[in-house]
DNA sequence: GTCGACCTATATCGAGCCTATATAGCGTGG
DNA sequence: CCACGCTATATAGGCTCGATATAGGTCGAC
């Protein structure tokens, strides 16, 4: 999803700046599959504004930038559901730790159990915080997108889990 | 990871063209967690190869362009292995699907219920063509990689058929 | 109390990457 | 016989990211 449409997306839910946008991004929900930097950010805004989809109005503030408020306009909300209507782009997936993986070959062994174990920590970490979130009252599509999420991240850690049990007894059996 | 190390990545495997690198990275077990553009490689390959990593061979062809076939160096070897050494960059998601479904309420609710349709037949595709890949005998990192998306996959796939039979309960409800 | 670290808030530049397009002959199916 | 798809390279234009610049405010540590 571009960077015009995941703005309007989020300026259906309310007014925001485009550092707010940033920071919603950003937050567990959205992070794991929409991603937008604040140099996408902030020309998409001012394009969509020249377009009509979006106003600004500009709240000075002493001794600071302004805060340019950004609001969706009709014709901003038209455009945002015919996008979402139209055929989606597929899903893009990167992962540099499970490209590396496949080169395990080429790397020294403690290397890749270190590897492996950092990887899992940090999904680890993934998981409760989107647990941690799951407490939260949320907007129907909210918790779909959650639980979704959290499937996927329960399933890869489980499985990481299980190759790591299948390395260490490897080794054992090796050392013996 | 960027597209000079998938080039190097594969190159490690054997000797190829842009072309061939091309197809390499859309292959299943690749295109799950890696990608490139014919854009990004043709650069990269001659980048690599003024930097000493790659060396070319240009096989002359009839009536067709050159075949520019592409050799790891030694050093490319060792670029590529302290690549994969130091800390690997985040792994990125981007699914324009579930962003739509976090809008799902500003969408007519039959749309919603083909989108999630199709969504599921295009991850049971993924997950079937995984399975069959699955019979053929491949690299200890292949079978890693393989199993850790697919094992994704079927989560997602998993939790998707829920709550399509959720949605259809409700809408069943309803009718009454 | 004051210093460093972090937060709000905007904006741009360079680099990297993708999409679409151009070229060109060959094979295959309808 | 024609359209389409495959091999094979390459580039232009546009989008996006990461880093950097600016500038004052808050808050905890020492």
């Amino acid at each position: 999803m571009d960077v015009r449409t995941i703005c309007l997306g989020i300026l259906t839910r309310g007014d925001a700046t485009g550092y707010e946008i940033k920071k919603t991004v950003e937050e567990d929900g959205h992070r794991h599959f929409a991603e937008a930097s604040f140099g996408s950010i902030y020309p998409a805004l001012n394009r969509l504004t020249e377009e009509g989809l979006v106003s600004v109005r500009a709240e000075a503030q002493e001794k600071r930038p302004d805060r340019k408020v950004h609001t969706i306009t009709r014709a901003g909300r038209r455009a945002f559901v015919a996008s979402l209507m139209e055929p989606l782009p597929e899903d893009r997936h990167r992962s540099p730790f499970v490209f590396a993986m496949l080169f395990a070959d080429l790397l020294p062994k403690d290397h890749v159990s270190r590897m492996l174990g950092a990887y899992i920590a940090h999904t680890e970490e993934k998981l409760s915080r989107l647990q941690q979130a799951d407490a939260k009252p949320r907007r129907e599509g909210e918790r779909f997108a959650d639980g979704l999420v959290t499937a996927a991240y329960a399933a890869v850690l489980d499985y990481l889990r299980i190759q790591r049990a299948k390395i260490e007894t490897t080794a054992a059996q090796a050392a013996e």
